[in-house]
DNA sequence: GCGACAG
DNA sequence: ATCTTGTCGC
């Protein structure tokens, strides 16, 4: 029998509860589903909650109040309510709960390494080309005389751990969009994600595999490579994608899920929400201007039929808006680019397989 | 000042 | 980025 404390903020301070568990499976793990009754301000509550055993974590599925003090232990009353993901430690009271609410100070040695970060991608933007590299032209004029690789790199987490995650590469055959080769390494990261600096926290990982490739299993090195993020649609026009292509002097694109902000320039509004709506069907794009700058950062692209939502194709480097549009679409049987899309599903398989609260 | 902010 | 379940529709 396990006992936790389940911490639950109420707007006049926090309420602990004892909690016991009983077990239960999920995917193929063994959890802890919880269910308990409260009283706090002379009201009753009950509580369902998971346990996690890999992340020694807990999680608020359902509370709702009750005037009955007895609760009704029912397995999935937590149907679509407002479920608040609060999630808190579980066990052994370790004694420094960092709880504080908004304690997002601005750290001085986080801007210093801001400037210092802003400089790189300073010297970095300088070097980016936008046009068309050879082998670039040649794979999307070429009806199917030659083959030319296609790689997508992206990077797993597990949860409740900010060291340990899995990068991956899987590279396609173009165009008939086989995989050819896969690669997945576990990696320790060292760097917090910061939006508009996301390749310092990544870049290496990706490098590394690139150079893999290229040196044990040369006849598959990528042409052009995908990447989970932005190119130059970023506020200082030097997202991940250019950062992996500049360094690696190879044509690199970025295909973002979400929309990336940039202030005063480009934004999720109406206009924007409108034109969204008017993409049609499969392949159908409208282009990203910043509304105060002019700049095309890149395109919006409706990759498949079903995807309500569009992707972002912006380019890294060496490689033009159109036709890396062209390409993301060209690899899209869903929603997410082929290169990507197993790159992010097969590197989420490996972790669930090969790691195990270490190792 | 506050909120928003790729992965 | 990460967690879960249920439901709808082709």
């Amino acid at each position: 029998m396990v006992r936790g404390l389940l911490i639950i903020e109420f707007s006049r301070g926090w309420v602990g509860v004892e909690v016991l568990d009983s077990p239960f499976q999920i995917n193929g793990r063994v959890e802890h589903q919880i269910f308990s009754t409260f009283t706090a301000l002379g009201r009753y509550f009950h509580v369902h909650v998971a346990v996690s055993q890999r992340s020694n974590k807990i999680s608020l599925w359902n509370m709702e109040e009750s005037s009955v003090p007895s609760p009704e232990q029912k397995v999935a009353a937590s149907a679509s309510g407002p479920n608040r993901q609060c999630t808190e430690t579980f066990g052994e009271d370790d004694g420094d709960r960092n709880l504080s609410g908004s304690e997002q100070t601005l750290d001085p040695a986080l801007l210093e390494i801001k400037r210092k970060w802003e400089l790189e991608q300073k010297e970095l933007k300088k070097k980016i080309s936008l046009e068309d590299d050879r082998n670039v032209e040649k794979m999307l004029s070429n009806p199917d005389s030659d083959t030319f690789y296609v790689g997508g790199m992206d990077i797993s987490f597990v949860k409740g751990d900010d060291v340990n995650a899995c990068a991956a590469l899987v590279v396609f055959s173009f165009p008939d969009l086989e995989v050819v080769y896969e690669d997945y390494q576990m990696i320790q990261l060292t760097q917090p994600y910061i939006p508009g600096f996301l390749a310092f926290r990544e870049m290496d990982f990706m490098i590394q595999l690139y150079n893999n490739v290229k040196e044990n299993n040369t006849q598959y090195t990528p042409q052009v490579i995908m990447v989970d993020g932005n190119g130059i649609l970023h506020p200082r026009g030097v997202g991940s994608a250019c950062h992996l292509g500049v360094l690696l002097d190879v044509p690199c694109l970025g295909v973002a899920k979400n929309l990336f902000f940039i202030e005063n320039d480009i934004d999720r509004n109406e206009e924007h929400m409108e034109q969204i709506a008017s993409l049609k069907q499969s392949g159908d794009t409208f282009p990203l201007v910043g509304s105060s700058s002019g700049i095309t950062y890149g395109k919006a692209l409706k990759s498949c039929e079903k995807a309500t939502k569009p992707v972002y194709v912006s380019p890294g480097h060496k490689i033009s808006i159109d036709s890396a549009t062209e390409l993301v679409h060209r690899c899209s049987k869903y929603r997410v680019p082929e290169p990507i899309r197993q790159a992010d599903l097969n590197s989420r398989e490996y972790l669930r397989v090969n790691f195990k609260d270490g190792s």
